[in-house]
DNA sequence: AAGGAATATTCCCGTCAAGGAATATTAATG
DNA sequence: CATTAATATTCCTTGACGGGAATATTCCTT
């Protein structure tokens, strides 16, 4: 798994950022301006965004639109899948659990 | 959602330790020889990894064994939803898009 | 109680990331 | 072509982080 993603997400202006482009692309100024950030911090961030693959860049004139790209996060998606069987098992085991408890009781009367 | 687990990752030895206690818990010792790593900075990393949650520690005698907690990347598989949606809406946009092929296709003769 | 094993902590140093301010670039517009 | 708007880049400084080496702590053993 690349770590890559991870350092671009721990800084939380940008993991904002990605959060705020959840709802579709953005010009620079906009991210800044409803961050309140300076412009070139703003750009800063999202040059980091950009080189972890977390965003693409659209030019449309004098504006750079935003926009969020999915493919790390599929990517992190499926890193996670071997620890979804792990929390799941311990999920089964609480399961198996309670139906031994279910089951003594039925022993009783 | 907290960047405190994204900084912790973003480590690429304090991954490859995550990635390894997925197989249950070890010893610092275990943990710094498997990494080649000397003690002291497995040490470090692990105490970084357990200020994000991401493991306990269990004394036993001399030893302490860390085991890998889920709950943190529990949080981040929830956080990942939002996200999820988005690439299947475009996979459904793709199979949308090649549902119209097909039906041209079919006008056609 | 002394010694040794396992682990944690501290100190020092080099590197890197982030913010601020200034400047460079690019494109539209009069 | 000059100006302006939008964005990117550079330079500087500061603070956090990671590795190395040394040391402290804890617990077992004898």
């Amino acid at each position: 798994m690349e770590t890559k993603i991870f350092s671009a997400l721990a800084e939380p202006t940008r993991l904002r950022m990605v959060e705020m482009l959840k709802d579709g692309p953005l010009s620079v100024g906009d991210i800044a301006e409803r961050l309140s950030l300076r412009q070139p911090q703003a750009s800063k961030h999202l040059r980091v965004l950009l080189e972890a693959g977390l965003v693409e860049v659209e030019a449309q004139a004098n504006r750079r639109n935003y926009k969020l790209r999915t493919e790390p996060l599929e990517v992190l998606d499926t890193w996670l899948e071997a620890y979804r069987k792990i929390w799941s098992e311990r999920f089964d085991n609480l399961d198996d659990y309670l139906r031994q408890l279910q089951s003594k009781d039925n022993e009783r009367p």
